[in-house]
DNA sequence: CACAAAAATACAAACGTTTGCACAAAAAAC
DNA sequence: GTTTTTTGTGCAAACGTTTGTATTTTTGTG
């Protein structure tokens, strides 16, 4: 009981195996009395297209492979939601790979979508990734690449990323606003654009106010519930910060803990600002001012990207900012 | 300046590419002085294996296909990334494809998945699901299919199932211990498995407690925060209610506000407990009683269901039910 | 050293498509 | 009624592997 080939349906016909692959594909060159014979003996026989065979033959699949740190983070999975949604309407499919944020994994993933000869990669990196000579083996190879998010200008193609630095200076220029004079900031490691990028909007925000930049201020690897806790409680016992420009909302959610935790009150004692506004920042008590990123966007311009390399050879772009938006709510209002 | 094959690697070597493709493969019919110089140029021209060659000749393919209503859903999510935890390193990929709820995304993704000639899948249905009809044609195929959350007995093959009736009966017996009497249910569609067993846990805890079910206290098509919210003031504005408990976490927010917006309180007034426990549950004030659902769990045991059966035939279990976990918190208990 | 057995390699077909080219039949042009 | 053009099919090769069988080479035995 094996399934049907475009073989079994040209044999039941008495044709051959190319004018069912000509019907099928929708040539012009096959009458329209064939073709019609043909698609409904294809649809008696339940014929399904190997799309191996096909792929093998035309040197090219329609498989997008797309490589992100994890599928089970909110911004990430709804990226990949985005790209989706217009991947497959195109005909594309998506193969997706994670790296756990670990660079090793990255390299492994990246050779399995090689092997299986994608048309095109869509990838964020990990957070380990600070040198970029494995992607070589991709664009060497020619395959169409569009980095989002975690991206470096060393590797050449598209990138789709948002606005780290506007958001950063925003959400500080509106602590500052607000009142708040000593703030500090939680991020991740400053290897990676993202964080860097907010670091930079959160000096310049304090440069055009004239405030200090002090080092103690900033505490790097406070990304996760549990370190922005810890590393809020060391701020608040060192030092005489007024407000936290968090690189995260886990990282915010911790401090907001370790604020309260030491009996002092936010918004009113310490000011916080997060970024990503995942979907408890507006459930927090007091809810959570923070930066929301277009997730939606940045997935749809990728995938957009993507299809026009693939179809219309190489484009212009090579770096899209998506815009990002302050969401202010009341854990950075002083009464 | 075409991707290296073995027939490259052959001719370079002066040997044949079936002496090639048995030293990669690690055959036991060739010399070991041969399989070095092989490994060696591999290395040498950067072959990377063609998997669509490769699958085209031995019919079947190391892909898996996976369909899930979304991908950005914080439970399907987790059981993406833990069934790719599992797969991956067994030497297989992940096509992924979402049904976005609605059962004609489902059927397209399907085909997709047949045509791309996946070695197996591993699905959850969507809400509109309530004929099973197509999924003939997977079986027909034989090829194999796990189903895990949304499934439905009428098909053929393992399910991995929460347990849900358990985490609702659970949930409704704290409620009544808590001292709530007139619980009322806001779910989904009870042609959902998922639904109809949290419903018929509800039912039974009442009876166990001899409390009457009464029909005005069942609200169906409640699983949004809005929905929720909309019920619940309904349910409060026409009974007497004193606790919810709700089908999902979403709707839990959407009571819990309507209850305050009508000047009550949380959980003096009126009980609630969620389910899913997503990972704002423990965020909210007051902190949301829920039922926690083992993602992780259910993605490894489909995961691992999946292989067995590609790799070593049938197996024997049908329905595998993943334990939950009552997680008391503060919505649900009386001062 | 001859001969059998074992080991290593070669040969060739197959997997299911696609596609350039050839060819026949029908239609159009003269 | 012949020639040219158009239209519809067939033929066969190719895509890169894998694998059963045949063949060669090596090793071992008497």
């Amino acid at each position: 009981m094996k399934r049907a080939t475009i073989i079994d349906i040209a044999k039941a016909l008495g044709v051959t195996p190319s004018t069912v692959s000509r019907a099928l594909s929708g040539s012009v060159r096959v009458s329209v009395a064939t073709r019609k014979k043909v698609e409904e003996k294809a649809e008696e026989l339940g014929y399904q297209p190997n799309v191996m065979a096909s792929s093998l033959r035309r040197g090219k699949s329609d498989t997008i492979g797309m490589l992100v740190p994890r599928v089970n983070r909110h911004f990430f999975s709804h990226v990949i939601s985005a790209v989706e949604q217009i991947l497959n309407p195109a005909g594309y499919n998506l193969l997706i790979c994670q790296s756990y944020e670990r660079l090793y994994n990255e390299k492994l993933a990246l050779q399995a979508l090689l092997k299986n000869r994608v048309a095109g990669i869509i990838m964020s990196h990990s957070m380990e990734t600070g040198n970029f000579d494995h992607i070589k083996s991709i664009t060497n190879e020619n395959i169409p690449l569009i980095q989002f998010d975690r991206a470096s200008a060393t590797v050449a193609g598209p990138r789709i990323i948002n606005d780290n630095f506007s958001g950063a200076y925003m959400a500080v220029k509106h602590l500052i606003k607000s009142g708040y004079k000593r703030i500090a900031h939680l991020t991740g490691a400053l290897s990676v654009n993202v964080y860097s990028e907010r670091y930079r909007g959160y000096r310049y925000a304090l440069e055009e106010a004239c405030l200090p930049l002090l080092e103690e201020y900033v505490l790097e690897e406070a990304i996760t519930k549990e370190t922005g806790f810890e590393r809020t409680r060391q701020l608040l016992e060192t030092t005489e910060t007024d407000a936290i420009f968090c690189a995260g909302d886990f990282s915010a959610i911790g401090a907001i803990q370790a604020i309260q935790s030491l009996g002092m009150k936010v918004p009113d004692d310490i000011g916080v600002v997060g970024f990503a506004n995942e979907p408890f920042a507006e459930l927090l008590t007091p809810k959570l001012t923070t930066v929301e990123q277009n997730a939606y966007d940045v997935g749809n311009k990728a995938a957009r990207a993507l299809i026009k390399i693939i179809e219309k050879g190489s484009l212009i772009t090579e770096e899209e900012i998506i815009p990002v938006r302050l969401l202010v709510r009341e854990s950075s209002i002083k009464f």
